[in-house]
DNA sequence: GTGGTCTAGACCACT
DNA sequence: GTGGTCTAGACCACA
């Protein structure tokens, strides 16, 4: 089974922040597992419909993170994570999403409870 | 009592957007009431060392929303909002701000309980 | 009975406008006739919340336009239209605003029976 | 072929409205369909001798209103709209202006079959 | 005095 | 290359 993604070209999140995305949230669910062959920039550029350049963007950031490694010319490969490791950025990053909505529902006003039960209604759907 | 505004230039979110969600959540809290009349937008430029054109934007995307409304020669001012109108308002806002989160949470397969908890702790800070 | 008149501050028409064609109707229709005493401008101007420099545009633009007559320290009176004369205005004005649609149903590439249709069901209501 | 615009700048319509104009007409009218790429707006604005701006404004209300999309780094395109929403859309504006219109003609006391001969007279020629 | 529009030119991020 | 944002300054219409 290849690699999934799906990018809109109209949103307002740039393209290759929606590949680090979505590429890093495959590796924390773990259906990207350690050693897994990323296709090559120029094909997957093809098949998206993208630009190269917001390819190579995406998987420099990724490396940066340590979530990738580049061999040269051999190609593209997901980093081996720890569980450990990966609970800690799964961690990581629902507080860095939980705080920036934190400061909004603060600015409406709206008490902790308030959004607890807007979480489970939310959620029941 | 005038009205408070803080722009922070280096933000990556736009001069007009900042301005934007500062007046629309003190119209929500209420502590923008209707009939308020906004300073001027050449004199709040100067106050706060920003184009003109930045605030004549966020002015604009208020008006378009229902929240001020404009009077050439006059001046602008805050719409008058029921209760009722106002609470929908924040509610909405806070829904768009939780669906956003939740596609991300839930990206990071994360449960409803688990979210609870995280708002929950939190909030306690 | 007094001078009726009905002015929307939020209106992107200038107030000086909304006066001008309110006075004008009223007299094109008739309920306003030759010899009318106009209500002083400075009291007119209270009465409505507006600037008196509104009010004077409006009536320099009647005055103009030979639908009033301003007669220093007597006040202003609604200038003597014949029939005739009054028919006229109104075809004028008439026309002005058909043409003024018909640029845009012609941009909208509508034929003369589809607004002819449109006209009819508009009116039925 | 490319777009066809003629900005007239001594116009009391802003240019940025003489632009939306014209384009969503054109899109209405089906000779600019889904898929095609407006010109660099910086280039347009060289061509047409007008502000950056005016067409930044132009452009962002058409796409508020659905009929374009844009994409930071690729350019602006019109968007795919179906036989239904066009002509859902042609019938809203001349619905719109047709009751602006009326709003006079009944100003004026003028019955629907005055205005359907004011009509077939205007067109004809 | 107010807001409405426009220009010319700049810097930045994205593709 | 593309669009996104911003500044500084100008001219106009309205109240």
């Amino acid at each position: 089974m290849g690699l999934k993604l799906s990018i809109v070209n109209t949103s307002d999140t740039p393209i290759y922040r929606q590949l680090y995305d979505e590429i890093s949230y495959q590796i924390i669910r773990g259906e990207l597992t350690g050693g897994f062959c990323l296709p090559p920039i120029r094909q997957l550029a093809s098949d998206l419909g993208i630009s190269v350049i917001s390819i190579k963007r995406a998987w420099d950031d990724l490396e940066r993170d340590g979530l990738i490694s580049t061999m040269v010319g051999r190609g593209c490969f997901v980093a081996d994570l720890s569980i450990v490791e990966r609970d800690a950025l799964r961690k990581k990053l629902a507080l860095e999403q939980l705080e920036k909505s934190s400061r909004i529902y603060r600015e409406l006003g709206m008490s902790a409870d308030e959004i607890v039960s807007l979480v489970r209604e939310n959620y029941r759907e």
